[in-house]
DNA sequence: CATGAATGAGAATTCATTCAT
DNA sequence: TATGAATGAATTCTCATTCAT
């Protein structure tokens, strides 16, 4: 039985082979600039192999592109969680914050980011799926969470999106768009919390309930 | 010497239509999507005259897209004209707040910035030098006008260098960031006026001198 | 037994499948034109079965070209019933004749040419036995036509081979070489007849006795 | 100045050489057969240079196919001037017929029209163009010269141009056809002379004004 | 300075064939 | 017998760069 599976693994192992090794070559080093010969021997398979699971290189670009969107259900899950029952809004708004920042500034996705956007001018359609399922999602669910405070009577909202909008730059906007270029790992996370702690006092300078 | 003029006059204008023809390139397809023979065909120069003028590809490339960030010159400098003497300080930053918009929406503008975005992992001298000439450059012109404006008594800033990231990017966050992967082309421009003002709104609830 | 029956039908099922798919593949595409993959494909079996079947792509090829020259053997029937009892040579040549255009210029059978001789150089031994079995036969019945004819004096031929080759060419020749070259369904039926009856004509001229 | 001529040589032998390469290579193997870069390899240039002389590898082999036509304007010129100023008609016909078979029977020209039919499916417009340059020209020179020589008295012909396929299929019919399928060095010369002579005198019993 | 011809390395993709089940 | 997964060697074509003129 331990031949079989290990001759099942060998087998069946390819395809998440190859997605791992092509997830990280072209994070790295971008969709022109990763060959089929590097995900191939990365993945220790033969280039036919690859072929045999991914039609060709768009496709398996496009598959770990939007595979890779899943992981923002997590930030989404606990953004609603902490928001809808909050009992300390100025408390959990600036925990939101925090983890939000710690989420869209992870490595991969910020590479990711970078990816996406790099080769939206080769795969549009793929960039603008990356951008319903990612930062639109994640822009919906605050949408909706600010539209309940504002029900129980914690905010002021006219425009749930704006307001999400204006709470989502605050905290990303200078900290994403320096990670965009520089490579992200720059900033240490006391600043980071700090930064958190300002973008909340400024949005709820705007939008708390008097 | 009409002949040495037009010796001159032929050399110059190689060089500005290779770079004319480049940019174009670049900014249309990537650098590993622009080929030297493409660039020399749209100079409608051979492809060793490419080489005369620029060291290799990556210099070309570098060169041009340190070239085009001299256009956020012009922001800087309406800015501060701007903020320096304002008189309303509400209808100003509204105002500055729309010129913003449509400089950084500008359809080239938002070309390299993808461009750059793209190419960071393979320029990050590059990315880095772009990043401080642009994005940097003008968050701290406006941090130097809210230092100013602090001191007037018109806005009560602790951090200038935070407030200026406030305001930028409560006014350029989420169409920025969708036309990085959207395109650009999409959003009216009354729609953009009113994200303005709805930016200045929320800046001026936190930041006005009371 | 049902599960016998299943079993067996299942594999001749196959065998006669791939026949058949492989068989408009190489008419259709060639040799080297046609994959393996195509042709299980096209079968609805997997490519290793194709492989049970046969030992390898140049076994197939040739198993199928040999097969369609049985089709010869309608002709060369016709051929002999009707020449060996004619009471109306002329007539009877030209039918002949007519049958023979007819037959050559059947589409696949001239597919089935241009795929012998476009491949000759790559398989002399089955160019050769497709030659013997084909076109060499036909002279052959043809020649013992003809000295049949002789002997009962209503030929006058010295060489029936020869006798045969003049025959068969003078009906043949332009609408074979044109079919060769241009694919073949171009000429009407009653230019065909004409030519048929024409080389009759000529035929006639030179081996009647007198 | 030697140095000059060697340089120059040296390049632009490239394109000359490239061609003879390539249709030594295509008539002995076949277009899928040959790769670009045994062309290269065999021609003694880069793969890269033949690609900068021909577009792609099927511009490459119609430019040798159509150009290797050219050789049968010197059997077309002989004929001409061979039967238009016939003072013994008998015999300038069996010299035709000699030299007709001897032209056809080249084998460069055999593997030519080998090749062109096998690739008829995939180059169907080349197939034409050669049939209207090699069979079709020389049937239509056939078929002038024998309605000069019925205005002459010498002939008695209703239609030249089957007259002009008559003759022709005569003459070469078997040995041609033999010649696709079988290689055609096989025939002794003193064959092909009885055979030219006997298509000539079933040709002139069916076609001599009486 | 400008050119056309040339190059070597490498790109994506395909092919006939073989294993392990 | 039939299969799906795997392979290694090729195949067409391209790229950034350099020579000789």
């Amino acid at each position: 039985m331990g031949k079989t599976t290990t001759r099942r693994a060998g087998r069946m192992a390819s395809a998440g082979a190859i997605r791992e090794a092509a997830t990280t070559l072209f994070l790295r080093s971008g969709y022109l600039g990763t060959t089929m010969d590097e995900v191939a021997a990365l993945a220790g398979v033969s280039k036919q192999t690859v072929y045999t699971h991914f039609a060709d290189k768009e496709r398996l670009f496009s598959d770990l592109v939007l595979a890779a969107t899943e992981r923002v259900n997590e930030f989404v899950r606990l953004l609603t969680d902490v928001l809808a029952a909050t009992e300390d809004l100025d408390s959990d708004l600036r925990q939101v914050a925090r983890r939000y920042l710690a989420t869209v500034l992870r490595p991969d996705l910020l590479q990711l980011r970078r990816l996406v956007i790099g080769e939206a001018g080769r795969f549009p359609d793929l960039a603008r799926a990356y951008y319903e399922r990612a930062p639109e999602r994640t822009l919906g669910a605050l949408a909706e969470c600010f539209q309940g405070l504002a029900e129980r009577g914690l905010l002021r909202v006219d425009d749930p999106g704006l307001a999400a909008a204006h709470f989502a730059f605050l905290v990303l906007g200078v900290p994403l768009d320096r990670a965009m270029f520089l490579g992200g790992d720059e900033a240490p996370p006391a600043e980071l919390d700090r930064q958190a702690n300002q973008a909340v006092r400024v949005f709820l300078a705007a939008y708390r309930a008097r």
